[in-house]
DNA sequence: GTAGGGTTAG
């Protein structure tokens, strides 16, 4: 890191000497005002160098807002040092440090901190709980904050303190309690409205997600960009278009700024609600393509069949400066999956490591074999998932077996069914695939063993379901569900599209 | 000088 920004060509222009530092008071403005220019740490510590030369700057209120510079630009050594010089730390000082220790998975030192801090007889603020949570490493640690936070009259009621606490839970995926304690808060503000839906959301609890959002309308919170970028993405996962048409509406009519994030979500939206169209359309005018807009565009036309147009995306970010992550590349393998471009797909897998520097992860092998399979390729994706240079997982070996069951192979899908039962010995759709393989072959003795290893082991048949929203209303279907009033109309549909889909791949 | 964001293979 140094080293880059060493060999860079930025030089400060107007660095007053200390030499001429004659009034150092009402330089003293100035000085900060130098520093909050630099936008590298080597231009920041080269102005520093000379400013710290007067002793007026030795002052614990500089070098305390000194920290704050340094734990910005990440150099939480170099912050260390200065803090050690301070004599007597006050609690600003104390909170940026461990801000800092926390926000760059230096935890523990930040933990450490807090506790000398207390030793030292100083009261935590309203800034320290928050950051201190993010310097935990665990649900654990994060309790006894908490704890702390009870017992803490001044701030067991805070706003910013309670709103820490619900991402902290949200953050490690225990959303219960965060929704318990948003339930308890006696004031809510955009973030913490914000902080309980997007942790909903990444439970994959979208429902309850919009749920939410649609309570917090009511109650007339303002809304910003991150929150519409997690109702988004629980309108695209969910396959509510008019939510996200909503959502859309709402930004052009209160002019929300499309930053990457948004655009991309808004993006990714239109393309899994299937309107990939749309979704190319808004791609086409975002005036900010980072690489997030990039990825869920290619993403969606993967995922649309339209392999050769991902592609095509894929080449011209480049030509755009883009530089194509990790995500990019699933994008692009999973587009060469979808429309078995089999060639492509090995060239890419390659290119990765060799021209990109990003080494294939299994997600990356996972759209190479879910690639091989769909070309029919299973001996060739069983090589790939024994010699990968990580361990295969359940997603890997499911594959596979999903595989097995349309080509009807039971060599494989037996050796994928063995991985199976230890990786996942419950996932009763393993079981029913093999079960079916061994009925296509009619080899009943296996599917009486496969049922009576369901029935010994308790496994239950969870039955295949998917949702969609017509009108604001979101139906839920389960396999051979009849209960919807419209069922006789919604199977003679499926029937005719069944037919047109037939006719298609004729 | 507080807290929150998207894309990710069966």
């Amino acid at each position: 890191m140094l080293e880059i920004l060493a060999s860079s060509n930025h030089h400060i222009t107007h660095l007053p000497s200390a030499s001429n530092d004659s009034k150092p008071i009402s330089n003293k403005p100035n000085h900060l005002q130098i520093l909050k220019k630099c936008t590298h740490l080597i231009q920041f510590k080269q102005a520093h160098a000379q400013i710290i030369k007067t002793p007026l700057h030795q002052s614990d209120t500089y070098l305390s807002k000194l920290i704050n510079s340094l734990v910005g630009f990440s150099d939480l050594i170099y912050a260390r040092q200065v803090f050690d010089q301070i004599t007597e730390p006050s609690t600003f000082a104390f909170n940026t440090m461990i801000r800092g220790y926390g926000t760059n998975d230096l935890g523990p030192e930040g933990i450490e901190l807090y506790i000398r801090m207390r030793h030292q007889g100083l009261n935590p603020d309203n800034f320290t709980y928050p950051f201190l949570l993010k310097a935990c490493s665990g649900l654990k640690q994060g309790k006894g904050v908490h704890s702390l936070v009870v017992k803490d009259k001044r701030f067991s009621s805070e706003i910013h303190s309670l709103t820490s606490l619900i991402t902290f839970y949200c953050s490690f995926g225990d959303v219960g309690s965060a929704r318990l304690l948003f339930d308890r808060m006696p004031q809510r503000n955009v973030v913490t409205w914000t902080g309980i839906i997007t942790g909903y959301v990444k439970q994959k609890r979208y429902k309850e997600g919009i749920e939410l959002f649609n309570q917090m309308k009511n109650n007339g919170v303002e809304i910003n960009e991150l929150t519409l970028v997690s109702v988004l993405s629980a309108s695209a996962n969910l396959g509510a278009l008019e939510i996200g048409q909503w959502v859309h509406e709402y930004i052009d009519q209160k002019r929300i700024l499309l930053n990457p994030k948004l655009g991309a979500a808004l993006v990714d939206m239109y393309a899994k609600c299937g309107h990939i169209d749309k979704a190319y359309q808004v791609f086409k005018v975002l005036p900010c393509k980072g690489v997030y807009v990039w990825n869920a565009m290619i993403g969606g036309l993967a995922m649309h069949g339209y392999g050769i147009e991902a592609i095509e995306r894929f080449w011209e970010m480049q030509r755009n400066g883009i530089k194509p992550d990790r995500i990019t590349f699933i994008a692009v393998l999973s587009a060469c999956s979808h429309s078995g471009l089999v060639e492509t797909g090995n060239e890419i897998l390659l290119s990765m490591r060799k021209d990109f520097g990003i080494e294939p992860s299994i997600k990356h092998y996972g759209c190479f074999v879910d690639m091989l399979c769909r070309a029919g390729l299973l001996n060739e994706a069983y090589e790939v998932i024994i010699n990968m240079p990580m361990e295969p997982n359940a997603v890997l070996w499911g594959t596979l077996l999903n595989a097995c069951a349309v080509a009807a192979n039971v060599e494989l899908a037996e050796a994928a069914m063995q991985r199976l039962m230890v990786l996942e010995p419950f996932n009763d759709g393993n079981y029913v695939l093999i079960s079916n393989i061994y009925a296509a072959k009619e080899r009943w003795n296996d599917v009486g063993r496969i049922r009576k290893i369901l029935k010994d082991r308790e496994i239950s048949r969870n039955p295949g379901h998917s949702l969609i929203q017509v009108d604001n209303i979101v139906h839920e279907f389960l396999v051979g569900d009849g209960r919807h009033p419209c069922s006789e109309q919604i199977y003679d549909m499926l029937e005719k599209v069944a037919i047109i889909i037939k006719e298609w791949s004729l």
